[in-house]
This record gives structure tokens, sequence and C-alpha cells, in this order.
DNA sequence: GCGACAG
DNA sequence: ATCTTGTCGC
């Protein structure tokens, strides 16, 4: 597991945040479809925390995107970098999970962040911004609508309806199980919004969950106990 | 002004 | 995110 450092110059207030995002969300790519689905890798990463010993562990896991299986795994470990602040995720989970992604051994293909990318209070959630740091396609699957409004999709599997900010667009709700609630998928960087949604369904066979995010969050728990005092 | 709010 | 037992069901 490779250990972080929290990078210098890093936003140390949420004023200084948020003018790194209005400068970042200008470099966001969204006429781009992205790769198709079934083809290639599938990265899922997400982070634990230990706020009693100040840790994040981040995990990315590389599947294949065909069979769903594991191709590659990696994990990562730092001092936690910001606090949680709503609207403000990426800059707490961001350096570890960037250390956690140049760590693997091969391409990461298109990452599913655990969270938003477009449907963020000020359009630039953490799946943008890892989008434009990393330069790779991005989407964020979420399992809460956050402050967003919608209207419950069609019972079965696959149906969905918009994600609004008013009457602005900004993601889906997607149902990925019959009759179980819906996740909430939003475009990060050069992927179109239905081509996340036909990733989501095709990461979800068994589970509402896509199992990239699914491994990546069992894989940091597991090196978050292991790592713990 | 206050509360709610991805993880 | 995290704190937390048992329980119902495939």
């Amino acid at each position: 597991m490779t250990t972080v450092r929290i990078p210098a110059g890093w936003p140390a207030t949420e004023e200084q945040a948020r003018a790194v995002q209005d400068e970042l969300r200008e470099r966001v790519v969204l006429d781009e479809q992205g790769p198709p689905p079934g083809t290639g890798h599938v990265t899922g990463v997400d982070v634990a925390y230990d706020d009693d010993h100040d840790l994040v562990v981040a995990a990315a896991v590389v599947l294949d995107a065909a069979s769903l299986e594991v191709v590659a795994e990696t994990t990562a470990v730092g001092r936690i970098s910001f606090p949680y602040v709503p609207g403000l995720l990426a800059f707490r989970e961001i350096p570890t999970v960037l250390a956690a992604l140049e760590a693997l051994p091969c391409p990461p293909g298109l990452v599913v962040c655990d969270g938003y990318g477009l449907a963020h209070p000020r359009r630039f959630g953490l799946a943008s911004h890892l989008g434009v740091l990393t330069g790779l396609p991005t989407i964020g699957v979420a399992k809460n609508p956050f402050t967003f409004t919608y209207d419950d999709p069609a019972t079965p599997r696959g149906n969905a309806a918009p994600l609004l900010a008013d009457a602005e667009e900004v993601g889906r709700a997607l149902r990925t199980r019959d009759a179980v609630k819906p996740v909430f998928v939003s475009v990060g960087h050069r992927v179109s919004l239905d081509n996340a949604c036909a990733h989501t369904l095709a990461l979800t066979p068994d589970y509402r969950l896509p199992e990239t995010t699914r491994r990546a969050d069992s894989l940091c728990r597991r090196a978050l106990r292991e790592a713990t005092p």
C-alpha cells in the first residue's frame, strides 16, 4: 500500500477550494461519448476514513468490463486532507484516490466514482474533479439524491428519471434492480449521460450498486482495518 | 438567518 | 463516512 502526502498548496479553506473548482471546471469535457460498455477496463475507486487516527485509505479496483473479473487492485493511505463539507467532498478524497490510481499496473479505462460529477451544487463534483486531474473518462454513481429532486422511475430495472436541479437535468435516477431505490448517475468527464447509464447497468447484473464500487468499497475498508494501529 | 446536504 | 444485533431469506 502506497503512502500519500497532502500536496503542497492543497486548499486549506472553503474559499480556496471553491476557487480551485472554478478554475478546474473550465477544463471539463462534456462532448465525448466515452468508451462503449462491455469493452476494455472499468475501474472503481472508493475511500474509507478513520477520523480518530486522521487516516484515509483509498482503493482502486480494475475490472474487465465484459466479464467483471478483477484485473488489478491497489490501495493507498494518507492523512485526511480536508473536512467533510457538502460540495467539497473531492478535496477530502482526491489525493489518496490519485495515489491509488497511479499505483495501478494497467490503464484504468473508465473510472466509476462513489458520488457525483455534474450533479453538484457548483456543477463540479468528485467525478468531474478526478476526471480533469487525470484526463480519464469518469462518471459518478451516488446512493443518495443529495439536494436534487426526481420522480420515481418505473419499477423494472433499467428505467430512469431525470435528476433535477430546478428545471436543469444534471443526472439521472436509474433503477438498477426491480422495485429497489434507484442510484443517481451523473457525468464526470468525457462521457455522455446515456453512456454513463449504460455502463452503470452493465455493472449491476446482481446488485443495486455497480460491481466497481462494491469491490472498491470492500477493499478500502479491509485495507483500513489492516492499517489501523 | 437557519437548516439540509455526495462521502 | 461511521457508530451497531439480530434477523429474514435465497
